[in-house]
DNA sequence: GTGAAAGCGCTAACAG
DNA sequence: CTGTTAGCGCTTTCAC
């Protein structure tokens, strides 16, 4: 249990008489030095137990090789998909992961870049928090060329890569699969957030409507923050609607599954009665009888897509001002908590 | 867009014409340096940006303030709230947390802990991987008196610190509790690991039986790999079992779920031909219907607990010799899915 | 109270 | 192909 002294290359050159440069060289297989010397060196290192001392290399090199990730909330099956994503591919290249949640609070958001600013990670992926309204606390990295990429949770924005879903078509899909099931008062469950979520997801509904021509009307419009809990709650609202609605379109599975839960108890019939989309493919959407329709979305590839993407902006292999978006593929599940007339979808 | 240069002591100490040893000093508000020096140090740091330089500081103290974690699995509602609990604890202490999951397999997991331990984690809190069967790759880390904290799935050891729950009691009552309602063929859904948790628990399901008298039968025990899907298997199993069981108890949520649909499927009443028991309280225990009763398992206090105690550790505290067990509460939760005689369960 | 100076372990320019 | 050397930015004795 004594703590062993730590071997420097140093030692390394001290047992092989020869200089440290050459074992610094050696060791990053530079071909430069003689393939003999090299694996003796490698050799030596190995027996020695050497490990290269990062920040000695970090001081010279002023890299990291570590990437911030700030995220709303690390307890959710979404976005702990997309971390386990960002995980496999930063790990893959060698690069590091320090994780921080802003807990849907920018107060802590604007905390959290800042430590990260101050550990000099060298990129970061960033999903906002619910009430975040503008990216000038992300700044100091732009200013110092370190690159932010966002994802799910975005602001529009001309300076960042954004990773998302068409949230627009998608919600536009739902809501349109909801009047194909001949809804005619269709609420929407949503956030009362800035988010581009959000808002896409909210004109797509009325563009749904529209295009089907029934009237938008603001009080089918019920905003929460999408726990389960506040599904719960938008379900007593929405029995005292007169009429009630016949369909509903939640931005969020688990929201869903509480508003079904509670309306199931007060003797509603879903789909008959209230017919439901969700959003998010979330686990519970597949537990909840009937099982609830919902849009897939890909919380594992897009936690690859933004990690592959900020590891490009590293390596030189995409510029740093091209500003862009990536848009992910998503698809629409239809289950039986939406199908009033057909036959009832299979189990997907 | 230009890369301002990085602003250093020197710097600071040029501007207000004193050393770099005052300034260093200062900074750390150390009390020996003048308080109208301090002041105007910091004042200046302020003003030029200055934010000190990790490596330059680390390589002198050799230590990182980061703590490692590796985890089996990043995507599970319980795993998730540890990270939240761990994150929480550690950031509030200035701690930095890098993440690696070993996706239940003891080869990654050992490069994990290499990778951490070239990382220089000044801690480490390690669940293990399901196939983990000894401890040998953690012995790099005690060498150099780093601590390693184990928590959930842990193995039996004289060297590290386990956090963990009393499996085999809290596996005992749910077993009792099946008992109590009437069950005499108990299956028991369990993983085919050497972990503790799976073999205390399954202790526990063979105490209850020998308390009440209950012959144990190898062909009650279904091990699998506890996924959801792998619980719809079991339940086809079950479904040929002559006579059928009365009541399963199941070691996971998940699992438990998967198996209570597939079983409704094919027309099983709930609780009253089967009674079911899970483990974990996960999210989707009280989607399910009838509801799952279940284990209440502390993750987010897991990982508080699990961060504090290293973070002890690390202050010197808690000597690093000590080896002990850190066992938490846990709580039975008994819902609808399990109460065959008894008026049905209030919702909890 | 403050400053000078050594050095943590490594990289890279330069020289041979 | 190999060695010498000057730092990277900071902390910490040791002097004054």
């Amino acid at each position: 249990m004594i703590n062993e002294k730590e071997v420097t290359i140093y030692d390394i050159a001290d047992k092989l008489k020869v200089s440290i440069a050459t074992v610094s060289r050696a060791l990053k297989n530079d071909p430069v030095v003689n393939i003999k010397t090299r694996k003796k060196i490698f050799a030596m290192a190995e027996e020695m137990n050497y490990r290269s001392n990062n920040f000695a290399r970090n001081l010279r090199n002023s890299r990291t090789e570590t990437i911030g990730v700030i995220v709303p909330k690390l307890n959710s099956s979404f976005m702990s998909s997309v971390i386990a994503g960002i995980e496999k591919v930063l790990n893959a290249s060698g690069y590091h992961l320090i994780i921080s949640q802003s807990s849907e609070d920018v107060k802590k958001e604007i905390a959290s870049a800042k430590t990260m600013f101050n550990n000099r990670v060298d990129g970061l992926l960033v999903s906002l928090a619910y009430d975040t309204t503008d990216l000038k606390h992300f700044d100091i990295f732009s200013k110092k060329n370190i690159p932010v990429i966002f994802f799910d949770r975005v602001l529009d924005n001309p300076h960042y890569t954004n990773i998302l879903i068409d949230n627009k078509k998608a919600a536009k899909q739902a809501t349109e699969h909801l009047i194909s099931q001949g809804c005619k008062r269709i609420v929407h469950i949503t956030a009362s957030s800035k988010l581009n979520v959000y808002e896409e997801r909210l004109k797509g509904y009325q563009e749904a409507l529209a295009t089907h021509k029934i009237k938008f009307d603001k009080k089918n419009i019920i905003t929460c923050n999408l726990s389960f809990e506040s599904g719960e709650a938008a379900a007593k609202l929405i029995l005292k609607m007169k009429p009630m609605p016949d369909g509903i379109f939640a931005t969020n599975d688990n929201c869903a599954v509480g508003c079904m839960l509670a309306l199931k108890q007060a003797g509603i019939r879903i789909p008959d009665d209230i017919a439901f989309v969700g959003f998010n493919n979330d686990p519970v959407s597949k537990v909840i009888e009937p099982n609830l329709t919902t849009i897939n979305y890909p919380g594992y590839e897009m936690g690859e897509v933004a990690a592959q993407s900020l590891i490009n902006h590293l390596s030189g292999t995409s510029t740093m001002h091209a500003t862009n978006k990536i848009i992910l593929r998503w698809e629409f599940l239809a289950r039986d908590s939406s199908q009033k007339i057909k036959s009832r979808a299979k189990n997907k």
